[in-house]
DNA sequence: GCGGGAATTGATATATTGTATCTATTCCTG
DNA sequence: CAGGAATAGATACAATATATCAATTCCCGC
């Protein structure tokens, strides 16, 4: 969540949640706080770390995990289903409406890039999709690779 | 594992542990022989099942994910992040030696389906990487989708 | 303001997926 | 056949995620 204003990320969340009817409490800011300061994707349980680290709050897995789920819907973050990692939407703030986010994610150390693809893969890859029978091909796109750090500590192959 | 004969692929799986130096046991023929036969990607717990259906066999699932990560090492099998399953490599007993495979999994009910992406696309997508410092890209492509028969069930959008 | 009801959270249990570690066994090699 | 590496067994445990029911908060109409 580089380069992007927290209080404008979270003013235009909690306008998003005003509109869909849903409140915009203290463990949901808690846990998009969370999100928009790290650098990195977070799992659940160090969303949950962070939240409780240092002060009297006392986040549990269970309520991150709900909360998660429900800005899912709201497209206020994304999950990347291959590191088991979550993300904070880098579009949250701005007009744009689809949000087409692409994330390398490291083989080895999991470490995530985010990237744009170019229209034409995109649609090259929905192309394809729809030729098998899915319909709707989601615009978050997860692709494994090996980050140039970890290409340079060891010579092995991207293994899994 | 549709149209790909049963014998063929165990025996060129057995030549390529032996080039390896690594041995083809049983356990490993009974993980490899269900991989096989399963027409869909199954997770470990689900393989070590298998493996104990119906007889004397006692496959533990410690076995399977060692098994599977000696697997996946040569090669022989794909692991799909995405839905923490398993799938035999499309390409054992074909001469075909860098294995492009793409898979597509639903986002609702994980079903799997693997396809083909054009040269083209797989290469944007690979240029897209490289200028974003990774080094080596999977051919393996895991895209997430919605397959039909989930879109006609329910109206639902994507949500993860 | 306040009572009813939905939304949210708390709390506990449990399922699923995966790793670590140490021991026992198998099997190849000299 | 002895020694040692590869393989498998067994147990414990970590990490990720879901299910369920009770308690609380908060909104809405009265």
């Amino acid at each position: 969540m580089n380069m992007v204003d927290y209080h404008s990320v979270m003013t235009a969340a909690e306008q998003k949640c005003l509109h869909q009817g849903i409140r915009f409490t203290k463990r949901r800011k808690q846990v998009l706080s969370v999100l928009i300061e790290a650098d990195v994707a977070l799992s659940a349980y160090e969303i949950a770390e962070r939240c409780n680290a240092g002060n009297d709050s006392n986040m549990p897995a269970m309520s991150v995990y709900r909360i998660l789920d429900l800005f899912q819907e709201q497209n206020l973050i994304h999950k990347l289903d291959i590191a088991n990692k979550y993300v904070c939407c880098a579009h949250i703030s701005c007009s744009h409406e689809h949000d087409n986010s692409q994330f390398l994610i490291c083989g080895s150390c999991r470490h995530v890039e985010e990237i744009n693809l170019s229209e034409d893969a995109v649609k090259a890859l929905q192309t394809a999709a729809s030729a098998a029978g899915f319909s709707a091909i989601s615009p978050q796109l997860e692709i494994k690779g090996r980050c140039s750090r970890c290409e340079q500590s060891e010579g092995h192959a991207i293994t899994s």
